[in-house]
DNA sequence: TCCATTCTCTGACTCTAGTCAGAGAATCCC
DNA sequence: GGGATTCTCTGACTAGAGTCAGAGAATGGA
């Protein structure tokens, strides 16, 4: 990361703060406050729980409350409990909220339009492209990577997608039982560990490492979530791995896969793995990789 | 200006603002109130009239007062008259001052670091690419072109500027006298116009045109400061001013220049000028160039 | 059944950020 | 010289944004 970079990512963080941030809180805001109208924004058609719109939010309980409150009294909004569990509550848009909402809507559009008015056609495309690119490497960078136990809800909500996934996706069909599965043991220290990718909080990925004793470490179980592809997250989850491995003194690395699995494929070979002989008896793989590992970095 | 452009750039907004605004001014702030910080920041290294601050933070001088009383009060800044107008006061950075504003410093290259952290070489390069292409639109887009009268302070100092650029790189340097220079009347309605292009309030650019009665309307002194060049403001201006010429009523526009200008020269081929024989005896003009131009969109 | 926990709400605060109306000093202009 | 203007400062406000400590209802688990 060098000084150049440092200097350039000021600059925009500059001129964006600037030039959107500042206009996105007053456009947003308009006459009401802009935690309202944030909140406004939040509920969404649907409707939401309060518990999630704090969250989401990142706000305090009682301001929450407050806010609520205050649209409620204009009648923008109305507040139930929900029939299953009623110490939670539900917020929902009432008609005049849902018009509200609207409103907020087009002043996005038109903050958004503002942007690009005083361009030409060309310059338009050309920001568009840039911002697009800079928003999906942002985005790809507010991703966290985190070890946590496979009973983990987040955990389990990746493996679930990950079979279910494999099920649509491999020529055969899968079914966990005739797999090489690793037991949740396996993937839990000291024998392994397991990761999960996060985005806002929600689970995005997941991969898993076996330290088997003596033996190369084994990546198993590696998916990313349909709309976090495209933001590296394979790749760096290989990176983590690979250092992980390393740190727990394996040399070398290896997994298998199917071969309707055409992308990790190539990401795999692009990381520097070899495909080498079968080293184990899965049935449902076609192609098996190692790649040598360098010790962790001398502190 | 179409939707899925809107959508980009609202996209575009919502991930920047969360994850560069907030951090931004949690950032900069850091236990101090960020108006604070951001006066810090203001002041630099030379030190600011009191006045000037207030300008360019665009507050309130009560509030601009009390943040620089308690900046005092912690001894960052001095606030002394000035000795040629004793009504104006300037703010200094003491020592204390100085080191907290390199802390701000630090922390803004650390949040920038923070947002490239997370990414691997090649992604990092990207990133920075976009900004810098994102960051330099968005300037582009804040400049804001406006008819001035041409003894206006600002118009004067474009004109000053052009006519010393002209000086330095015209072979046979540049005299004013000898060249056919339109009066201010000339370039003052009804008899033309002129306009100046503004970036933060700053002069950054000028275009003059005539519009002789009965006779095509002409370009003249049109000029771009080198700190906003790149940011495609000649052929913004040419649009302008050729829009307005429509709306005269004019079908043809037409300009000369000096074979030093070949950036120009080159802009007016691409805009749809074509190179005619000269239509004046300008001393210091090579090439003279002209568009049929279409009349304003029927409304 | 009862105790701990979860969820929401209320009341009482704090801190920023900013506005508005003068007051007082210095300067400008006639 | 004197009135208008400019510049800064002070005091008195307001509103937004958020924190903190409970209280009270509902639920879950032993």
């Amino acid at each position: 990361m060098d000084a150049a970079q440092i200097e350039q990512v000021r600059r925009f963080n500059r001129t964006v703060t600037e030039r959107v941030g500042v206009l996105h809180d007053h456009f947003l805001g308009g006459d009401r406050p802009i935690g309202a109208a944030r909140l406004l924004w939040e509920i969404g058609e649907e409707g939401q729980d309060v518990r999630r719109l704090r969250e989401r939010l990142g706000l305090d309980s009682g301001y929450v409350s407050r806010l609520l409150r205050s649209l409620e009294a204009e009648g923008l909004v109305t507040v139930e409990p929900q029939p299953r569990d009623r110490r939670v509550r539900t917020v929902r848009l009432t008609g005049a909220g849902r018009a509200e909402r609207a409103v907020l809507d087009g002043r996005s559009d038109e903050l958004a339009g503002s942007l690009l008015e005083p361009l030409n056609t060309a310059q338009r495309a050309r920001l568009v492209e840039a911002m697009a690119q800079v928003d999906r490497l942002l985005t790809a960078a507010t991703v966290t990577l985190e070890a946590v136990d496979p009973g983990h809800p987040h955990a389990e909500h990746c493996l679930r997608s990950y079979f279910s996934e494999l099920r649509e996706r491999f020529e055969s069909g899968f079914d966990p039982v005739r797999s090489l599965l690793p037991d949740a043991g396996e993937l839990r220290a000291p024998h392994g560990l397991f990761m999960v990718a996060r985005l806002h909080g929600e689970p995005v990925g997941c991969a898993g490492l076996k330290l088997p004793a003596g033996a190369p470490a084994e990546i198993k179980r590696m998916w990313v979530a349909p709309e976090a592809r495209g933001l590296g997250l394979g790749r760096r989850f290989l990176a983590e791995l690979e250092a992980r491995a390393a740190q727990h003194g394996r040399d070398v690395l290896r997994l298998d896969t199917n071969r309707a699995l055409s992308a990790a494929i190539g990401l795999y070979h692009s990381c520097g793995f070899e495909e080498v002989a079968a080293f184990n008896d899965e049935p449902y793989a076609h192609h098996w990789f190692e790649k040598r590992i360098e010790g962790p970095a001398p502190a």
